[in-house]
This record gives structure tokens, sequence and C-alpha cells, in this order.
DNA sequence: GAGCACTGC
């Protein structure tokens, strides 16, 4: 069981943290003092205020509030800074506000970027509503598929992906006077692309002496050194925030097993704790969760009497949203919640209530081999700030209690941060989109944390085989291929294989592969349920593989006009099977306007085969004498995912979407395939495999 | 022979 081990930090802040010297600092407090007022230039507060007064007394009393006009005076003269403040001091909504009313960024638009659409959506929401305007008038947001913003728009909320689109039609971001990175810790692959790419704009517009830039960084933890430095030494403004207190427990000895130290720190709770008080827990994925969920529930029916009910509720990004949702209904009267999670609860989705947090200390995260140049799926530990992260889960809105699954020492040995995304993940969708931007020098992009240079050089190989990039005077450029791949929001190899489509007629089809494979798994399958989802779903099973087999999905589901009832008794996942259809959408019109020719193959199930072969050559597979696989590029040895329609079959060769690599290394979503068809793809590629595989 | 962290364009 944890035990006390006598570290109650009452704030995660802890001073001496901050940067070195050298730089202007400026603590900016919360509470009572109104020191910031007196400075407040005369424009920034008008005579009479426009809010009602309910409104107005929110926005003072938020965190942010007294440092206001220390702030403006600050920002006004600054190119670059940096803002440091907890999630409820009120930066994200109260900041482009203050500028705007300062007269800040007024020749332009302030644009906000978020990781995550409905961030970006409540967000444009909640100022829009605060300065009493309609929505997409002067406060509006832009994420894929919904653009709520128009000319009048002055302060706009969007997805660090939506902005990056955009630098790639105007790599000088040109309409905007101020961009504000906002949620800059969570180091997502867009964030730490625009870093860079915001900062060439800065300077470029500096030189050719256009209206400035202004770069705003903030982030939630006091590691700005990185930030700070990147933006040539750019100030740092803190934000002091109240903050509840959270005691934090280790365990006295390591756990063997974190699923069972889990469930007694759940049921020790449970029995002290009133019930009124809600408990989430972090495990690593669905079967974990599913299981641990069930063993809960079991266990909770036997518990002595007098002991409150337990309403056990699991909680992962796969699970049908009507479910998800349950999470924040409240539990009957003398009943406890316990929400068992996975890192989707760390940051995508708040819980309120929550008293208690149960922390495994684990994770279920992608990893970067760079030699192997595979991606893997592993249950790893967290850093030292994700466990924090975690732990501020339990005080939102009063003082919470941590239990961490590990003793402090192990605690002291995890890595200070997370590895940033861009340096776990393939590159070639990046690179493809600096290419389009027209970013001098690629492989030495600026960027904040660097990749490896053989990891860069795989993405390089990658786009290479896709027929994307060509040199020119040293300097890698896109191919006119490779320009129209950028244009399509997907992995460039899915951008091929839709530019290749018109060659074998079957652009119509390929759309709605490509669509169901770029979204999250239109099939839903709940463990307890297999053999149910096994029977239903074989009327639709292709012995050609799963790309026709989604094709058959998406086609019954077509005919019957999207009917829910119909997908829930298949087993498909209806919200994501209607996102697929709104990406086929927007996928057939970037088609539509480069003029190609929307064509079927009806039923010529072997021309999209054949296309797909084509476009994934570089991901095939061939069976070896001894029944087992190996891929053509790397001889790597490989098997067939359960998830597969070809699980049961043996097919000679095939095409596969990805490698997942867990116990073993699986394909996910393959292709039977004609092995002189991948020649004819790429014959140079073949030849040169061959005569590696004789040396 | 038996399994799928999380975002986003």
């Amino acid at each position: 069981m944890p035990e006390e081990a006598g570290f109650p930090p009452a704030k995660r802040f802890r001073p001496g943290c901050g940067p070195p010297g050298g730089r202007v600092l400026m603590l900016l407090t919360a509470g009572s003092g109104s020191g910031g007022r007196r400075q407040q230039p005369a424009l920034a507060q008008p005579a009479a205020s426009p809010y009602p007064e309910a409104v107005e007394r929110q926005r003072r009393s938020l965190p942010i509030f007294p440092a206001r006009g220390q702030l403006l005076a600050q920002l006004r003269n600054l190119d670059s800074a940096v803002l440091i403040g907890e999630t409820g001091s009120g930066k994200t909504t109260q900041l482009p506000q203050y500028l705007y009313e300062g007269g800040i960024g007024r020749q332009g638009v302030i644009a906000v970027t978020q990781p995550r659409r409905v961030a970006a959506i409540s967000l444009a929401t909640r100022v829009s509503d605060e300065k009493r305007t309609e929505l997409g008038k002067l406060v509006g947001y832009t994420v894929r598929f919904d653009d709520v913003s128009s000319e009048d728009t002055r302060i706009k909320f969007l997805t660090d992906g939506m902005l990056l689109r955009e630098a790639i039609s105007d790599s000088l971001l040109r309409k905007y006077s101020c961009i504000i990175l906002d949620e800059a810790h969570e180091r997502t692959v867009h964030t730490d692309v625009l870093f860079g790419v915001v900062k060439a704009a800065q300077r470029r517009r500096k030189e050719l002496r256009k209206l400035p830039l202004k770069v705003i960084v903030m982030s939630a933890t006091m590691d700005v050194d990185l930030f700070s430095q990147y933006f040539n030494g750019a100030s740092v403004l803190y934000l002091e925030c109240r903050q509840h207190p959270i005691q934090v427990f280790y365990t006295k000895q390591p756990q063997q097993d974190y699923l069972h130290a889990a469930l007694v720190s759940v049921f020790q709770i449970h029995q002290e704790a009133p019930s009124s008080q809600d408990i989430l827990v972090f495990l690593t994925g669905q079967e974990e969760i599913e299981a641990v969920s069930k063993t809960c529930r079991d266990i909770a029916k036997h518990l002595p009497d007098g002991c409150p009910s337990m309403l056990v509720l699991p909680l992962y990004a796969s699970l049908p949203y009507a479910q998800q949702l349950r999470v924040f209904q409240g539990a009957p009267k003398g009943c406890r919640k316990v929400i068992i999670a996975t890192n989707i609860a760390e940051t995508s989705i708040t819980i309120t209530g929550i008293k208690y947090v149960v922390d495994t200390g684990m994770v279920k995260a992608k990893k970067y081999n760079p030699d192997s140049g595979l991606e893997v799926l592993a249950v790893q530990r967290v850093s030292k700030t994700q466990a924090w992260q975690r732990a501020g889960r339990a005080g939102r809105e009063d003082s919470g209690i941590c239990y961490r699954l590990y003793t402090e020492n192990e605690f002291e040995k995890f890595e200070k941060m997370t590895v940033p995304e861009i340096q776990r993940c393939n590159l070639a969708s990046v690179l493809l989109q600096l290419l389009a931007m027209k970013v001098p020098n690629v492989l030495t992009f600026d960027f904040m944390s660097k990749p490896s240079p053989d990891h860069m050089q795989a993405a390089v190989a990658q786009l290479d085989l896709l027929g994307a990039l060509e040199r020119k005077d040293n300097q890698l450029t896109l191919t006119p291929i490779g320009r129209k791949m950028a244009a399509f929001p997907l992995e460039p190899k899915f951008a091929k294989t839709i530019l290749l489509s018109p060659k074998f007629h079957c652009t119509e089809e390929i759309l709605t592969i490509v669509s169901l494979l770029s979204v999250d798994s239109v099939l839903y399958n709940p463990p307890s349920r297999r053999d149910e989802v096994q029977a239903m779903r074989k009327k639709f099973l292709s012995s050609e593989g799963d790309h026709i087999t989604l094709l058959n999905i998406y086609r019954t589901f077509k005919s019957l006009g999207g009917d829910k009832d119909w997908c829930r008794e298949n087993f498909v996942n209806s919200r994501n099977m209607m996102l697929a259809a709104e990406v086929r959408a927007q996928l057939r019109d970037i088609c539509l306007k480069m003029s190609m020719p929307m064509v079927s193959c009806r039923g010529d199930v072997e021309s999209i085969r054949r296309c797909l072969a084509h476009s994934l050559f570089m991901s095939a597979a061939e069976l070896q004498p001894d029944g087992t696989y190996t891929t053509t590029d790397s001889r790597q040895p490989v098997a067939i995912h359960p998830s597969s329609a070809l699980f049961h079959c043996r097919p000679a060769c095939v095409v596969y979407t990805e490698l997942l690599h867990t116990s073993k290394c699986y394909m996910r979503d393959l292709c039977v395939v004609a092995a002189e068809w991948l020649y004819e793809a790429a014959p140079d590629y073949f030849r040169r495999k061959l005569r590696a595989t004789r040396d």
C-alpha cells in the first residue's frame, strides 16, 4: 500500500527553477496587489466598460488580471516573449483580448494556436461571448472542416496544424500581426514545426521591412530555457497562479505489479474517503483498462456493509463517444466514481470532482528507433513532467491527493521531460510540408529540438521513393508530384496513392479507402464480444485484404444512408465513419481543384490492388517457405495482425499500410498483391534490393 | 499464431 513519504508540495513551481539571470524577468503576482494597474496605458482601459457587470467581474477575478498593465507595457516593446502560467490563470482567454484592447497587433490578426480542435472552438466561443460579439466576427476560429472566421476577425483561434497549412500558401504569415503559440509545453509535432516557421517568418519580415510579427509562446511549465534561447533570448514573464495544494505519496517499495497495486490503492481510498470524492487512475491501454474495470466492479460487489457503492468508468480514445460522456455525469448520491483512463485524461479530457489520482507511472507511447527506422509502441515509464501533469488532475477545484505507485527514488530516475514528438515520429510529412513552404536547406532546418540526421535522412529516402524530391544546386526541392502531394492533408504515401489512382481508373474507390485509413478505426472491437464481432464482420470480409474489406463496409454504410442502428449492430464506429465521409469530401475537393478525373473502376477490384501495389511498394512483405513473412525492404520478420481480414490466410505477397511493434512486429491493413506488380512499380528499387541481398 | 497510447491537417 502506498505510504506517506512526507512530501506534500503545496506547489509544483519551486523558486529557483527560473531561468538564469541576464534576461528580463517579471514576476506577475495574482491576488490583492494592484501593482499592475498603475502602469496601465490609458488606452487599455476604456472609461465605460462595454461588458455587462457579471462578465467584467469574472474577468477581473482571474489571476492574470492584476498583471494586465504590466503585461501590456512589456509586450508592447517585445518582438518575442515567453509567458508562463498554469491552466486557470486566464492567460489563453485574456491575453488576446488585452492585446486587442491595448491596441497591440491591430494592424493584423492576432492568432492563438491550440494543439486540439475542441480547445480552439471552445476558447473562441468563450472569448466572443466575453466580447459580446457574434462568433466568427471579431473573434473566430479555424479548424479542419470548420472555419468560423471572417474579414472582420481580429482574434483567431486555430489548431497548430491549421496554421501550418496556411504557412504553405504564405510562409510569411502576412495576415497575422501577432502569433500566440499556446500549450507549447506539450511539444506536438505541429507546434514544434511552427516554432521554426514562425521564427523564420518573423526574421524575414524584419529583413523585408514588413509589418513586424510578434511571437508569444505560452507554456505551463517552468522549463522555459529552451523556449527563451530559441527565440533569441526572449524575455520570460511569469504569471503566478492560484493552485490548490496536492499531497503526493510514494510507495515504500517498488511495485512488481502495477495493476495489482492500482487495485489495492483504489479500494483503500474507497474504504476511507467520503463517497463524494472521485478517483482517477492512469493505466496504459484499452485492454488493461477493461480488465481492471471488470475486476473493480467484481470486488465492489462484495464489499462489507457501510462501504459506499462504486461506479467504474473506463476512458480511452477509441471508446464510443456516448460512453466517454459518462465520465462527466455525476454519480448517484452515496456512490463514488472511479475513472480508469489512458493519458487521454492528462490533457485532452478534464474531469471535475477528482480528489484522488492514482498514477501507475506507466504510459504506452511511440518510440522511434533510428537504427531500424521503426516506430515502436511500447509501455514505458512516464517523464517527471508527465507525472506532475497527472498529479495536477487531482487539484482542479480543491486540494487533492496523488498516490504514485512507485518510490520517490524511482521517480528521481524518470526522464525530466517527455521526448518531443518530433524526435519520435516519421518525418516524411514534416519534410514535405517544409519543402512546400520553400524552406531553404531543409536538412538543417532550425528545429528547437533537432531530430537526428539519420532520422531526417530516412524521411528524405521515403519521399525520394515516392518521387516527390529533386535536387537542384545541392538543394532539395519538390517535383511537380511532390508539390501536389503536399496539397493533401495526408501522409505522403496516401497522397501518392490518390495521385496514382487515375492511371488505374479507381480514384473514387481509392478516395474512400484512403479516407478510412486516415481516421481512427471505423471497426469497433469490444474485447468482451469478440465472437459476435467476428460473426458480424464476416459478411464484409474480402479475401483480397483489409482495404477491400473497408471499402465493402463503407459502401454498405452509404447505401443505407449512414444508418446509426446499422452501425451499432455491425460494430462499426459511426462517429469515425462520418468523419471518414467528411475527409473523403475534402480530399475529393482537392482532387477536383487539381482537375483530376473522378473515375471509378466499379467491380474491378484488381485495379484497386494494382494501384495500392504501385504506391505502397516500399511496404511489402513476402511469404517465406516456413510460413512466416519478411519485409522486402529491410528483410525484417513480420506477422499478420490478428485484426486483419487476412489473419487466417497466407497470401504469397502483400503490401501493408502500417507496421506495429508490440509483442511482435505486426503488419496492419494488408492488401494481397502480385509480386510482379511491385517490380513494375519500382524496378530500380527492387534491383537495388536484390543486389543488396546477394551481397 | 492472438492485439490496437494520444493528437492533427
